[in-house]
This record gives structure tokens, C-alpha cells and sequence, in this order.
DNA sequence: AGCATATGATTGACACGTCAACTATCGGAG
DNA sequence: CTCCGATAGTTGACGTGTCAATCATATGCT
């Protein structure tokens, strides 16, 4: 196996730094815009899009954890912030009374609504308009590829690979 | 100009969105590697790369935040947690007593030292290699539009861009 | 020299993230 | 039914980031 050893060359240590830096330049400037524009960070909008697009505004906890890929404990705490803005709502949950429901408020969804637009417009422009078509996909293509590059985050329950968010 | 509307298609979103999924889990294993492997965080690891490659391992408190591309308040609170572990030290400058001139120290030195392999290793592992020559050179063209594309954060000293900072 | 303003840096408040510890319920084996 | 391990979720401590305010020194203008 040519597998060990080697670091990267001068080039593709090049390359990473300026990938990594644009990257990280890239979501702060959208972040820093999201929340001028309308108030919401990026976690409430990941939040409430996740929500916005759950049956009766309405997930349990861990299942929108699944969707947006956040540890439990980390939205737990971001849950609590929302709720004191409003943005959200938790509730015991029917079936299983160890378990949250989170509830979109109204509030919430108005915030998100208004929040939608901008946040695509920003994304246009600072994405999707910086690249040619061609860098487009190949951006696609990229990020697929160090997807699917990155150790299994070790599966949850039954030891299949990534059951996704199933269902 | 087509210049104003449209928002970005399905697609488009969908590139976008795997987009800041991928880069935002290597960023996330990358950093969780190295603070295992060597106790460093990502930003003690600029930090000490750009001391590093100073002469006499030594900087104004503002010409490493311009390097590193950080804000002066961001770096303020850093240094004072990494003073805490000793990685370096604060010295009254002594051309201009305002500023603060940050140093290496030796714990620093080493620790960064200790670290350099570790960490290359691991950008080759989950980065380079994850990526086809093309897909890599790709990745640096995109990653330099990306940044090209970015609105200019408003020149400093001599006036050059944006002079935005009212009056 | 005298003063307005710019600059270098720090601080405090607060949002965000991770880790480990904890509470409580669930669900299956006996 | 009882007990035990897995699961749901919260909490506290602490590192990290941003913003606005603050402080002191430096500088340019008159």
C-alpha cells in the first residue's frame, strides 16, 4: 500500500490554505449578512428551514438534530435561545416522555419567511455568481468527493455505515 | 445589466448547500484531529505558524491579525488564552508604546513544532487525498474566484478601495 | 503648543460549540 | 415484574467569535 507517509506538496498545501481561507471568508461574510439583513444566524436559519419544512411546523429533537446534522447537545442549547426569542416553541412529546417536540411559532416562521429571500439573494451572489458554470459543478462535485472522503462518524443503534435521516 | 433578481435554482441550491455541508464537516474533523493529536485549536495553529515564520518569532499584536486575517478583538482574546498556556508572551513594543508585540516562547515553539506533522498529515489524508488532480487544481481556481468575488473589506492605512468607516 | 481625530489594543457582554456528566424514561432479558 | 443497558434530552464548564465601548498614545492641523 502507497498508503503512509507522504505530506503535501508546496501546491497543495497552497491550494488548501486558499481554499480553506475562502471558504471560511465566504460563510462569515454570509453570516455577518443573514443576521444584518434579518436577525437570524445561520443555526436559526438552518433551524427553522428544517422546521419550516417538517409536517405541522413540528420534530422531535433528536430527528432535527439528524436533519441538520447537529449534535443533540448543541441544539439543546440553541433551542433555548430561540425559545427565548420566540422563535421557537418545545413540548413534551406525546409518545415518548423523555422527548422534546419543537414547535415552529408563528413568530418563528415569519422570521424565517422574511428571512428566505435575502438569504438566497446573498447566496447568488456570493456564490453562485462568482463561479462559471463549469466551476459550479465542479464545486459539486468537490464537495461530494470530500464528502464522501471523511471518516463514518461512527453509526448511531444499528451498526450500518450512515442510516441518513432515514424514513 | 441582468444584473438585480433571480434567486438561485434547485440545483444551484443544492451544489451550495452540499457545498457548506462538506467543507463545514472537514473544517469540523480537521479541527477536532488536531486538538486531539496535539492540543492545539485551528486558531492557536495559525497563531503559531505566523510567529513561526517571523523574524525572531515575533510580531506587532496588529501585523499578526492582519496576517492571519483576524480581527484585532478576536486576536486580543485569543493571545490572552494562549498566554494563559504559555504558548506566548506579550512585551511592550518599544517604538510605540500603544502597541503590544506578541512572542513565541519556547512551550510555543515546541508545541508547534509537534504539531506541523500531525497536521499536514491529516490535510493530505482528508483533503488531498480525496481529490483527482483536476478536482484539486479545481478546487484552487474555485477557492480564488470564490475569495476574487468577495466584497473588499475596506482598505486600511493608505486609502486605497473602500473607504467605508464614515464620516 | 494645543487640540481633534485616528490608531493600537483591551474589555465586557453575549452568541455559539464541544465535551463530559447527569437525569429520566424506555424496553428487553430473566 | 425487576433490573439493566440504551436512548432522549439538559446542563455546566469552558473555548471561541463578534460587536460596541473604552483607554491611551500618536499624529496632523492650525
Amino acid at each position: 500500500m502507497a498508503g503512509a507517509r507522504r505530506l503535501p506538496t508546496r501546491e497543495e498545501l497552497r491550494i488548501w490554505r486558499e481554499f480553506l481561507e475562502s471558504t471560511t471568508a465566504l460563510r462569515t461574510v454570509l453570516a455577518t449578512r443573514l443576521q444584518r439583513d434579518t436577525g437570524l444566524s445561520m443555526g436559526d436559519y438552518a433551524v427553522l428551514l428544517a422546521l419550516s419544512e417538517a409536517p405541522q411546523h413540528r420534530l422531535r429533537a433528536s430527528e432535527l438534530a439528524a436533519r441538520i446534522d447537529w449534535e443533540r447537545s448543541r441544539l439543546s442549547h440553541h433551542l433555548a435561545r430561540m425559545e427565548r426569542r420566540n422563535l421557537i416553541r418545545r413540548e413534551e412529546c406525546a409518545t415518548d416522555s423523555r422527548g422534546a417536540d419543537v414547535v415552529l411559532t408563528p413568530t418563528g416562521a415569519e422570521a424565517f419567511r422574511a428571512a428566505t429571500y435575502p438569504h438566497l439573494k446573498a447566496v447568488r451572489e456570493l456564490f453562485v455568481d462568482a463561479l462559471t458554470a463549469e466551476q459550479l459543478a465542479a464545486a459539486g462535485e468537490i464537495a461530494a468527493a470530500l464528502r464522501a472522503h471523511l471518516p463514518q462518524p461512527a453509526a448511531r443503534g444499528t451498526s450500518r455505515g450512515r442510516t441518513e435521516t432515514a424514513t
